[in-house]
DNA sequence: TTGTACGCGTTATCAC
DNA sequence: GTGATAACGCGTACAA
C-alpha cells in the first residue's frame, strides 16, 4: 500500500495525495477530507526511505555517548537522565533517536567512522566528550549539525553546547563549606580533560583564594567521575587531615563515604562533604548528600531542542546554553540539625534549603 | 558523490560498482580492486535511504523501554545495563539502534503508533513490558520480528524472549534465608503483572512450602520494582516481626535498608535481607546486599543477537532463551563473618561465595 | 486547485 | 564478468 494506491482509492492523483500528507494549503477542503479518510481507513504511513531519498531529511537525530569507561552503566544515573530528556524532546518534535554507545574496549575509530558516515541522521547530540577522545579532533568530519552536552574544552565558541557554569558550581560548593567554618577543604576532581572537571577545580581554587584560604596541592586528588576515584582519592587525602571535602561529582562522593566509613570518620562530623549533580545516589546515601543539583534531564531536552532548531533552520550559528543550578543541603555537610542526618522522607526535598545559581 | 560517480571514476558501470560494494563474487579481481581504490579515496558510503528503498532492509533495530513509571531514570541501573548489552551486540552485527522511551505521562497510544508505523526498523526489542501496558495487546500490529526482554505474562510460547527462570530465583533466595535459620521470611514483590514479579513470588511460596514453613499473607507486601515500594512495604511489614526479607529486586532492598535504618533494626542481625539483580546499588549499599545476580547486560546482548538472527532468517519461529543466574553472598543476609559487613573492596567479588542456578 | 513528469541513489533482472 | 534498464515510493517543478 503506497501513496499511489491511496490516491487511486480517493480518486485523485498521487501529487494531490502527497500534498494532503504534507499539509500543503493548496488543496480543496473536499478532496483533503476524502484523502484523509482513505489514509485513516488504510492506516497508511508514507515510506520513510523514499521520502528521505528525495527530501534528504530523516527526522532522526543521533545521540553519541562516547564514554570509554564503564561510566555509562555503573552507579551513575547521569546518562540515563540525559537520555530521558533527549527522548522527551525528540518525541515532542516528532523525531526519532538513534543511540551510539562508545565501546569500552575500542573507544575510537570504529564508532567515529560509523556515526560520521551513517546517512540516517539529520544531526547529532554528543554527550560529555573527553578532550582526549579521538572523536574530539574529528568533529569536522561529521558534516552535520551537532550539539554537545557539557562544554567542550577547546574551540567552544565555534561549537554549540548545553552546560552549566561549572566554575561557579565549584565556587558555590567550596564557599558553602567555608561558611560552615571548615578550613582544610579537600577536593577530588573529575577528569581534568573535561570542562566539568577542570572548571569545578578552578571554582574551588577561586573560592579558597577569595576567602583567604591557602590552596594546598596535598589536599587535591586528581581523579575522574567514578566511585572508585572517590574511594581511593579519599584514602590518599585522609592522612592530610581535611575537615571537609568537595567531590566534583556525586559518584565520587559515594566513594568518599565508603572510605570514610572504613576509616572510622563520621560524615559530617569529622568530614563535611559536598557533591555535584544530585543524581539518585545522593538521596539513597547515608547520610544523604549535600550537593549542587544540575538539571540533567533538562540538559538532554534542551540539547535535543537546540539541535532540531539548528536542523530546521530556526536558529543558526553556534548555540550556547547555560542552565541554572542550585545548592541542595542535606546531611553530609553538617549544616542541618543532627536529628535529620540520614533521614529518608517521601518528599525528598521537603526539608531542604536551596540557593540559586547559574544563568537561565 | 554517488555510486554513478564512483563507477565513472573507476571506469566501470554502476552495476559493477554495486556488486563490489555488496561483495558479489561475480567481479574480476582487477576491477574489484580498482573500484575499491576509488571508494577508499573518495571515502564513499552508499546512501542508506536509497538502498533501503529497494532492499526493504534498514539495518536498524528499535529498542522500546515502555516503562511508564520513572523507573528508567531513577535509582536503577537495570535499563542502562540492558542498553549497554544491546549496544554492544548491535555494534558487532553492524546494526544501529533506534531508542524509544515510554512517556511518563501518556504511556501508551502515541508511542505505539509511532513504533508500529516507523519504517526505519527491521525489528524490535521490547524490554520489561508490563501486561497492563496497552502495547501488550497490540503486539500483533507491529508486523515486524520482535524479541522481548523478560518473559511476557501471556502467550509466551508464541513470543520470542530472553529471560531467566524467575521461579527458581525466588526459590533460591528464599531457601538461602531458610538455611540461615530464618523462619519468618517476608517478601516484597515486584509488579505482579510482570513475570519477574509474579514468578519470584511463586518461587518464594514454593520454597516455604517445600521446607514446611507456613505461607503468611501478612508477611507479603505486593509492591513494584522501586525503592519506595521497599521503603513503604518494609514499614508495613515490620509490625509483623519478620526475621528475614526477600526483596524481588535490589532497588526494593535499598528501600528496605532505609526503613530498617529508621526503625532501628540492624541488617543483617535483626533482619536478614536478600535482593535480586546485583545492580550497582547492591555493592554501594551499607551493608552490601546479598542478591541473586542476573546477567543484565548479556540479556540485552542476547536479545539483540536473537532479533538480528530472526531478521536475517538465521533462525525462525519463537525463540526462548533463559540465562543463568547465581546467588551472591554479601553482608545483608548474615551469612558472612561480622567483620566483613559493609566491606568495600576494590575487587568487589573477591570474597564472595556463589551458587550456580538457571539454564544456559 | 489539480495532474504530469522527472529525479532522488540504490539493487535486481536480464541480456550479452 | 559486465552493462543497460526497470523498479523502489515519494516530493516537486511545471503545466494545465
Amino acid at each position: 500500500m503506497n501513496l499511489e494506491d491511496i490516491a487511486k482509492k480517493a480518486g485523485v492523483s498521487r501529487s494531490t495525495a502527497s500534498r494532503v500528507i504534507n499539509a500543503d494549503p493548496n488543496v480543496s477542503k473536499g478532496t483533503r477530507e476524502r484523502v484523509l479518510a482513505v489514509i485513516a481507513q488504510e492506516n497508511f504511513h508514507p515510506n520513510a526511505a523514499a521520502r528521505t531519498l528525495v527530501t534528504r531529511r530523516t527526522e532522526v537525530i543521533g545521540v553519541v555517548i562516547p564514554t570509554p569507561e564503564n561510566i555509562f552503566f555503573t552507579d551513575n544515573s547521569y546518562f540515563p537522565m540525559l537520555l530521558a530528556g533527549l527522548g522527551e524532546a525528540t518525541r515532542e518534535r516528532n523525531y526519532a533517536l538513534l543511540l551510539w554507545l562508545g565501546e569500552v574496549t575500542d573507544n575510537d575509530e570504529r564508532l567515529i567512522g560509523k556515526i560520521s558516515n551513517h546517512h540516517l541522521m539529520d544531526g547529532l547530540v554528543i554527550a560529555s566528550l573527553d578532550s582526549r577522545h579521538s572523536l574530539y579532533s574529528r568533529l569536522a568530519e561529521l558534516r552535520r549539525p551537532f550539539v554537545m552536552i557539557d562544554k567542550p574544552m577547546n574551540g567552544a565558541e565555534q561549537i554549540s553546547y548545553v552546560s552549566i557554569d561549572n566554575v561557579r558550581v565549584g565556587e558555590l560548593a567550596t564557599e558553602h563549606l567555608i561558611k560552615l567554618g571548615r578550613r582544610r577543604i579537600a577536593h577530588i576532581t573529575g577528569q581534568m580533560t573535561t570542562t566539568d572537571g577542570y572548571e569545578r577545580f578552578l571554582g574551588y581554587k577561586q573560592a579558597l583564594e577569595r576567602h583567604g584560604l591557602p590552596f594546598d596541592e596535598q589536599l587535591v586528588h586528581y581523579g575522574y567521575f567514578g566511585r572508585l576515584a572517590g574511594y581511593e582519592g579519599a584514602k590518599q587525602l585522609f592522612p592530610f587531615k581535611p575537615d571537609a571535602l568537595f567531590a566534583a561529582g556525586d559518584t565520587i562522593a559515594i566513594g568518599v563515604l565508603q572510605a570514610a566509613h572504613e576509616a572510622g570518620l563520621h560524615v559530617p562530623h569529622d568530614l563535611s562533604l559536598v557533591g555535584v549533580d544530585d543524581i539518585d545516589v545522593a538521596r539513597t546515601a547515608i547520610p544523604q548528600l549535600t550537593t549542587i543539583r544540575q538539571p540533567v534531564q533538562r540538559k538532554g531536552a534542551v540539547a535535543a531542542q537546540t539541535l532540531i532548531d539548528l536542523i530546521e533552520g530556526k536558529v543558526s550559528g553556534p548555540q550556547h546554553v547555560l542552565l541554572p543550578f542550585e545548592l541542595v543541603i542535606r546531611g553530609s555537610c553538617g549544616a542541618l540539625a543532627g536529628s535529620q542526618l540520614g533521614a529518608f522522607s517521601r518528599e525528598p526535598f521537603l526539608a531542604q534549603q536551596s540557593m540559586q545559581g547559574g544563568d537561565a
